[in-house]
DNA sequence: AACCTGACTCGCC
DNA sequence: AGGCGAGCCAGGT
């Protein structure tokens, strides 16, 4: 059991319709310093379509540009197809972000 | 085996 | 208020 293991587990607990910070997901591995290694899983990410990386964004809730497997864009309309509202273009409501919490804890 | 880097975050100037 | 450094883990060079 790696870290990244754990990371894809949390990040796999979070539901359709809610999203998480890099933030959250690594306070729920037990270190929330940990935001940084959670964005590099997600990087290297072995199994999109299984792990829902689309669900996490930086803590203010906007989305990461600096790789959006098919486009940030793309990402922006998954989360929108799944019910997630937006602040505007690039941001989620943040309180979308505090419904995932409790289900990775 | 050591060093560098990367989808982040927070605390201290 | 905006910039800078530190802390965390894994993989490639």
């Amino acid at each position: 059991m790696t870290t990244f293991d754990k990371v894809y587990e949390a990040v796999k607990l979070i539901p359709r319709g809610s999203v998480a910070t890099y933030g959250q997901v690594a306070e729920a591995l037990g270190n929330k310093r940990l935001s940084r290694v959670v964005g590099y899983a997600l990087h290297v990410n072995p199994r999109p379509g299984v792990i829902p990386c689309h669900r996490v964004v930086k803590r203010d809730g906007e989305v990461s540009s600096a790789f959006a497997f098919g486009g940030a864009n793309r990402q922006a309309e998954l989360l929108r197809s799944e019910g997630v509202a937006f602040r505007d273009g690039s941001h989620v409501d943040m309180a979308y972000c505090v419904r995932a919490l409790p289900l990775m804890r």
